[in-house]
RNA sequence: GGAGAGGUUCCCGAGUGGUCAAAGGGAACAGACUGUAAAUCUGUCGGUGUAUGCCUUCGAAGGUUCGAAUCCUUCCCUCUCCA
């Protein structure tokens, strides 16, 4: 099953990875010819998975094709805490259905990238619930103040004079022992993460019995479309693999050239020789970067939402930027007149379509709003009952019909 | 337990009695330019039928004052140092 020597293995689990710790580890584990626990963890909190978080399944599924055993960690009790960042308050606690109905979501997107029979899904409750006072006591015995200060994230906010509460602390314990908990070889996770899995080597090796250390694999975090900041849902720069293949597309259509390269790396499902081509290819001007940016956004829509939608997102792209064409489906908006006629900007804000009626003002001000398809200058403008078609900045479409 | 610092609009951050809907930056939005690129430039950025008006906002609640983000009181929260 295991067919690939070591080194063979190893070339294709270094690609895109930022660190291998240790490699020399890696590679006598794979040299025992058995199938690797490779353990990555999820937050269960937000249910929907993002390009960002397939970085690493893209990982996880070259392990599986590789013949190893993934552990899907849903870190269903550590998300009682919340992986501390500094910004995010302690999370309210979830409930059971929450939990699971979270990880149902979970489950049925992850495997549009992994393979089903090849994965166990897994439950930090299971092990971390059941511990007694006395075992999270031994537990947080077995590291230092110290050395937990030296995670980025805390030495940054201490230094800064930001709070930093006991039990953030307990997160990167729990996770750790996780690693205990499932034996894990292998851990994956991105490079905020690297804190987070040393931990849990060090607690494996720690553990009486002592087990091997688990080696640690880092990927690079995937920028949002921001183009700046890690992808995140809270930070609303993230192409969701639940999107609409044409939303998809658009966002991927809108990141930078720079960061359409690194896309291509990270969520491309190409190699490393495919990638060089196209690399160079792009310096060469064989290519044209709209185009391969194309290719791209195509081929991500594609693999959340199958061939054809793909291309019917592509085409439909064509249709309304390049040829400037007025969508065919857009938002349908109702709004009930209160009279005759009523101003436009008060019909907008009462749709919802722009937080207030100044915002709608504004809009036209800027010359950014048009009504079946001709540019309004006057604010004041009323419209009576009927049907209309407005477009609100440059990409934005809505109908708008009486209730 | 003691001493000190602080909580400002989406975020960071200036403001210490009227000239404050509150500087500056970031984000966001719009326009120009384009490949819906990115970058850049310009504009907007509490609400209100536009009003030298009115309403809401400067941790919370009260108070002083003609007038408070600014002063006082109590409360809540955070940090630092000492113990």
């Amino acid at each position: 099953m295991v067919a690939k020597s070591p080194d063979e293995q190893l070339k294709i689990i270094r690609q895109g990875t930022v660190e291998i710790i240790s490699e020399e580890e890696l590679v006598s584990k794979l040299a025992q010819k058995r199938p690797l626990v490779i353990k990555a963890g999820f937050d269960p909190t937000a249910p929907d998975i993002h390009l960002g978080h397939t970085v690493l399944l893209h990982k996880l599924r070259q392990f599986q094709e590789l013949g190893h055993k993934i552990k899907l960690l849903i870190g269903d009790f550590t998300a009682m805490i919340g992986d501390p960042t500094g910004k995010s308050e302690t999370r309210p606690p979830l409930t059971r259905e929450d939990v699971l109905k979270n990880s149902d979501t979970y489950k049925k997107q992850v495997f549009k990238i992994l393979d089903e029979k090849e994965t166990d899904v897994v439950f930090n409750s299971e092990w971390l619930g059941q511990q007694t006072s006395m075992e999270m006591i031994d537990l947080a015995s077995r590291y230092t103040v110290a050395r937990m200060l030296e995670r980025d994230d805390f030495s940054k906010r201490y230094k800064e004079g930001r709070p930093i509460a006991i039990h953030e602390f307990l997160y990167p314990l729990l996770q750790g022992h996780d690693s205990v908990a499932l034996k894990a070889d292998v851990e994956l996770g991105g490079t905020d993460q690297k804190f987070n899995l040393l931990v849990g080597r060090n607690l494996q090796r720690d553990n009486r019995p002592p087990l091997p250390a688990q080696v640690v694999i880092t990927m690079p975090l995937l920028e949002g479309t921001d183009g700046v900041n890690k992808m995140s849902k809270s930070l609303g720069n993230y192409i969701g693999i639940t999107e609409p293949a044409k939303e998809i597309v658009g966002k991927v259509m809108s990141i930078s050239d720079e960061l359409m390269m690194k896309y291509w790396e990270l969520v491309g499902e190409i190699n490393s020789e495919e990638l060089q081509k196209l690399k160079s290819d792009l310096s060469s001007g064989a290519e044209h970067p709209r185009d391969l940016k194309m290719r791209l956004a195509r081929k991500i829509a594609a693999r959340f939402h199958g061939e054809d939608a793909g291309t019917e997102a592509e085409e439909s792209f064509d249709a309304q930027f390049r040829n400037k064409d007025v969508p065919t489906e857009m938002e349908n908006v109702l709004h009930a007149w209160t009279a005759e006629t009523e101003r436009l900007v008060n019909i907008l804000a009462t749709a919802g379509a722009v937080k207030s009626a100044g915002e709608a003002r504004r809009l036209i001000k800027q010359g950014g709003l048009a009504v079946n398809g001709e540019k309004i200058e006057d604010t004041e403008i009323s419209y009576p009952k009927g049907e209309y078609t407005v477009r609100l900045g440059k990409k934005k479409y809505l109908k708008i019909s009486p209730k």
